[in-house]
DNA sequence: CTGAAAGCGCTAACAA
DNA sequence: TTGTTAGCGCTTTCAG
């Protein structure tokens, strides 16, 4: 392929040898600088346009020392919590012409470790994460922040990283949830968690039972599903639990991934929803309203909190001394009320 | 910050004063290149390891002309198809040891054009993508692949570019789902599409008209029901339709968008599934199985078919010879047969 | 086996 | 207003 101002990547030193001026002059042009006469911009923006000139970003990158993309590190996409999330965030960033790098961790702790290494040379100028089931300790990330890239937290967060997050008010809706299933006449009810030490997990089950407490129902341990990422294995103890003689009467799935097990068992061991049994779902799932009894879920706003996720991150990185460390935005989330708790 | 070995970013002018080497030989012997002596090596490894040693990426991308990153230009991601291809381009992206850049077009021609034009000067080694609703012209992908970056189409292609292609038996799978209502009893068939003139809706829509030609069953454009991105808009064109006193009897979803309101209006109209109208849909959603009645569906080979077009592209990537244009794999779908058609 | 030097494309002092 | 120059950090001849 020929390197010529008609093909291949042009480069300034082209456009400079085309106008007769220096590289110098067609960089400073090229950024509309207040230095360069009306007319030479004219004669450069013409010819930049005519011969499709795209500067090097990684030229740029190398010499500006940064690099206009962040990072977001996810522990999926399959959920409707992520997807949401992303296209908040993909939103803000194409309008700050900022480029977006994705990482899947799959809740591994270690995966999320060896891709935060890679932050350590300036690949991106800041970050988005939410944590990893698996993650307990945050010195991979603090390392990142020691190096002066700015990280912040949306949803799951690492609560030894002293930085920005951008949660829901997981203590709440846990109560919420919970208090809903009570009003709705429940006497028994059990929470259906994931396996890890997830601070938001464990906020709504604090949550949970505060309103319990309230309330003064009676509960134990056993009423605390403990699933884990194999859906079978997940799929039996809820059957498991909703065999017994003295099932409950309601049930809180925490996590999305747990809604289709829940139905399914309760299909399988013919339970009425909601006359046997009571459901309400943590999940953003638009089928929720399709599901038959539709669904009562607690919605997070994810796209909200995409959106001001990488909000604030920008706002840091066009401005290093805004300090991240005291923002911590907590959007409620919403009780939608269906037929499964009716 | 301080700019010394033990804080910031080290380069390998920090470890060539730091040993006593040049730069050359510290290059040489990070990547075990067989013109340095083994103790050298250990040395060079050494420190890296114990300083942390990051190669700042940009700098090595301008120098190689490389950047061991690739792009995914989507249509959007609150979809369970592209989640689940997603999944399985990350997956094969960091087997390798390539980052993936994220880009959502939200069927947008005009976004993807601008998009693309981002690649052209080098900041991606190869582009996966699957086009936008509005897309009719390849042009803008055209310009890219002159400027020699390989790109692969999975699922939404544009029939005018001459590259690889990861698709779906499209036409089979309308014409399989179709089989399937007729079989079942349906004598009125209605196909729900989406608005704009995107292929694979196309042969979805050919493979449904195939199959009641042959089974001789009558039918007519008032079947075929034009769908926007407009939800509230969609709901009610379903719902008109199926208001009518010859309602249809059969009704397919050909995206996966469109379940929620096919299901709502039913509920509405108090249609019974699958005893007055049976339904099948193109989704590969979880949530498909605990619908009630649970929903016959047609599921793509999404996280597969994300893999495949990976490895088509990093094949290329790493072996420009390899010729791209003769790579058309199509991988097929399956009918999930479960209640709503039974 | 090691090093000197050139240069990827761009930006930013500084000079002119 | 424009140009000269010196790098950003790395890779890669080519010489020693």
């Amino acid at each position: 392929m020929k390197r010529n101002i008609f093909s291949m990547s042009v480069t300034i030193k082209d456009l400079a040898k085309e106008l007769n001026l220096s590289v110098a002059t067609i960089s400073k042009a090229l950024k509309d600088s207040h230095e360069i006469s009306p007319e030479t911009k004219q004669r450069v923006f013409e010819l930049a346009k005519k011969v499709n000139y795209t500067p090097n970003p990684y030229a740029s990158s190398l010499r500006k020392r940064s690099s206009k993309t962040i990072a977001v590190v996810l522990p999926e996409v399959a959920d409707s919590f992520f997807s949401l999330a992303i296209n908040g965030i993909e939103k803000v960033a194409r309008e700050r012409g900022y480029h977006v790098l994705i990482y899947l961790t799959h809740e591994s702790f270690d995966r999320e470790e060896a891709i935060l290494k890679e932050f350590q040379s300036g690949r991106v100028d800041g970050i988005l994460i939410s944590v990893s089931e698996e993650t307990s300790s945050g010195n991979h990330i603090k390392k990142i922040i020691d190096e002066d890239v700015p990280v912040v937290f949306f949803d799951r967060i690492s609560e030894d990283v002293n930085t920005a997050t951008i949660t829901t008010d997981d203590f709440e809706s846990g109560y919420k949830a919970t208090s809903h299933l009570i009003d709705q006449g429940c006497k028994k009810i059990s929470f259906v968690k994931t396996s890890a030490g997830l601070s938001i997990i464990n906020k709504r089950l604090e949550g949970y039972e505060k309103a319990l407490e309230e309330r003064k129902i009676k509960h134990s341990d056993a009423d605390i599903i403990q699933c884990n990422d194999d859906p079978e294995n997940n799929y039996q103890l809820i059957k498991k639990l909703l065999q017994k003689k003295n099932h409950p009467d309601g049930l809180i799935a925490s996590v999305e991934k747990l809604t289709t097990p829940v139905y399914r068992a309760c299909k399988e061991l013919n339970l009425q929803i909601p006359g046997d049994i009571k459901l309400i779902s943590f999940t953003n799932l638009q089928t929720a309203s399709i599901l038959n009894p539709s669904l009562t879920t607690i919605m997070q706003p994810a796209f909200e909190m995409g959106k001001i996720a990488a909000t604030l991150l920008f706002k840091r990185i066009e401005k290093p001394n805004f300090d991240l460390t005291k923002e911590h935005v907590v959007i409620p989330s919403s009780l939608q009320v269906r037929e499964s708790t009716g």
